[in-house]
DNA sequence: CCATAGTGTTTCGTATACGATTTCGTACTC
DNA sequence: GAGTACGAAATCGTATACGAAACACTATGG
């Protein structure tokens, strides 16, 4: 179990509900890897780890599905979702449009100290790139996003983002491969959208960047599986 | 009940899933007003009407949870969310957004007959404002709606759009009126998309006068109850 | 050797039961 | 008369138990 999951455990044990706590500790066993794709969950395993019973466990894990994160199928099972490449695309297509509407939403309410800590985020990016280092990479651009729709005034908007990078996160280290050429490109495309930003531009024109950053990582990635190097080893 | 609740029910039964048949029957009630916003769901009166243990109809409404059509309080029980100006607001918006997408997205898979059909929809809704029959026009409101972007390709967003209009479906008969002026301007805006749509515009332009069409919805709700404070778009 | 039927095991699905928590009504005190 | 304390009722939360469905495996017939 990595530190993320054990906070997160940790933490849904202090709430009182242990609905709550399985919840809380599959959602991040899937979003941390821990559980991946295609990974069986049974139902009375799980209660068994988290020593509690089967059904605040089962509530779980419908709750789970409701959100995308896990494929319930009646009388077999539980399973961790997300294999499939068209439900990355879909997952991408949708995540494009709602990060997109999130960030034109939260651009005006942007301040110059969140500016400048996107920028020391990027610039942290930059530094991954030359090193190779992928994992810390993904984490950082999820930090430099954060800040960009983290003052999303509709919560509704914020939370299907939210729902979307989990999708993504439990993908990340499985099925889809990071991608170089593309990651140079992305913290270029970072920094055009924060000089947006700064300028004061039309909520439009940072909605249509923003979804254009997310739909090049979705075409990038159909490129590269289009061309036969697929994710296959 | 409406024809849509008791298709509802009727695949509920057919499915041999209890707490599917919950979920379906709970979910079915609230769309079509039954349990109207702020209605108290005790979980032991439930099931005893649908002849069932609390069990599944508690996993039911945990599932209703999670699209927003009910709120649970811990140790307290579940409502009928919905009551609120500002939930309807966060709604309106991400539906203005989700729906331009899938609008956007399906424009180039509607052909000619889809057009036809959603004409005659839009001939009807002119006669319910001479009549004044506001009920049927919502119900009509739906189903020229649904000729837009039933053909979306991407299940996720078609999926967000589906819950929107339940959210909203759940408002409808309460606290929001019907607002005349309005209605009358919306089939106006109808017979524009659908022009949009035969002419080819671009998905960009589509996407646009979707969104706009249900932004001014939520702008004339917004000026008639002077909660203009709110406004963001 | 393959197809298939039968049996055992696993796992899910839900009813029931009981402890825990909140809420509401009532009586008591100031 | 207002506020508080206490007890009863209502309701939730979860453990346990058992029936039902799916799966895996073996045995049997072709």
């Amino acid at each position: 179990m990595t530190d993320t999951a054990r906070a997160a455990a940790t933490t849904a044990a202090t709430s009182g509900s242990k609905s709550e706590q399985a919840y809380a500790a599959v959602k991040a066993r899937i979003v941390d890897g821990t559980y991946s794709p295609g990974y069986r969950l049974v139902l009375a395993k799980i209660a068994e780890d988290l020593g509690v019973s089967v059904v605040p466990v089962r509530e779980a894990i419908r709750r789970l599905e409701a959100e995308g994160l896990v494929k319930f199928e009646r009388n077999v099972g539980a399973t961790v979702s997300g294999i499939d490449p068209t439900e990355y695309l879909y997952t991408m297509q949708t995540l494009s449009i709602v990060e997109g509407a999130a960030t034109a939403l939260s651009a005006p309410l942007i301040g110059a100290a969140d500016v400048a800590r996107a920028r020391a985020v990027n610039a942290e990016m930059r530094e991954c790139l030359q090193h190779f280092d992928p994992v810390r990479f993904t984490r950082l651009n999820q930090d430099f996003h954060s800040v960009l729709f983290e003052h999303c005034p509709n919560p509704h908007i914020l939370d299907l983002v939210h729902r979307g990078w989990n999708r993504l996160a439990s993908l990340r280290s499985s099925t889809f491969r990071f991608v170089p050429g593309r990651a140079h490109e992305s913290v270029d495309e970072h920094e055009a959208l924060l000089q947006l930003i700064e300028s004061g531009a039309s909520p439009d024109d940072i909605e249509k960047a923003a979804r254009r950053h997310r739909s090049a990582t979705l075409d990038a990635y159909l490129a590269q599986t289009n061309a036969g190097s697929l994710s296959a080893h």
